[in-house]
DNA sequence: GCATCGATGGTG
DNA sequence: ACCATCGATGCA
């Protein structure tokens, strides 16, 4: 049972904490028990007020509070009625920043495609309910793990409305999985 | 393989 | 009206 990353790590520029999260575990701890396990394979970085894919780039509101909260924290939203989006909040208070989580690969106590964001907050049981949840302390936390050999930075998806920012290399995915959301 | 479409509801 | 998605459908 590895330590979960501390708040220091998720303290960085969202680009940065976007490729260190390739590889790490993500452990959920659900309250039938159950402990879910599963490496991270995909991730996009929405780089701040600045960025105009950031949902934080329209101002602070009810929704996007938690992104200008301190880092290491969860930012779940619901989007197309039916999905809910896995984000941690990274850089410092007052920045913000998030990383969507976009796929993972299934290790233990998962059932269920993790290969996009909205198949893998369903597989986990992921909902707004754990919006602003301390990623430090659980019952969602990362830990550590080995580094994919290559990363390939591209594009974000879905984000063709962000004009200049659309095509920025902000999405990070491991080059040899086999569980990634798309190529 | 690809393009297109509908589901479904929170948000500003 | 729009949307950081997905599964189904149609066609090649």
């Amino acid at each position: 049972m590895a330590i979960p990353l501390p708040r220091d790590f998720y303290a960085r520029d969202a680009a940065t904490v976007a490729r260190a999260l390739l590889g790490t575990s993500l452990v959920l701890r659900r309250p039938d028990g159950i402990v879910a396990r599963a490496r991270v394979v995909e991730t996009e970085g929405y780089v701040g007020a600045q960025d105009l894919a950031c949902h934080a780039s329209r101002g602070r509101t009810a929704r996007t509070a938690v992104m200008f909260g301190p880092a290491g924290h969860a930012y779940v939203y619901f989007i197309y009625g039916m999905y809910d989006m896995l984000n941690v909040v990274t850089g410092p208070t007052g920045d913000p920043q998030a990383v969507l989580i976009r796929a993972a690969e299934a290790l233990a106590g998962v059932a269920g495609p993790l290969n996009g964001p909205g198949r893998l907050t369903r597989a986990l049981g992921i909902t707004r309910d754990l919006n602003g949840a301390d990623l430090c302390v659980g019952p969602l936390t990362f830990e550590p793990g080995p580094p994919p050999a290559e990363v390939i930075a591209a594009p974000r998806v879905g984000v063709g409305y962000a004009g200049p920012w659309a095509a920025a290399p902000l999405r990070f995915y491991d080059a040899d999985s086999r569980h990634v959301s798309r190529r």
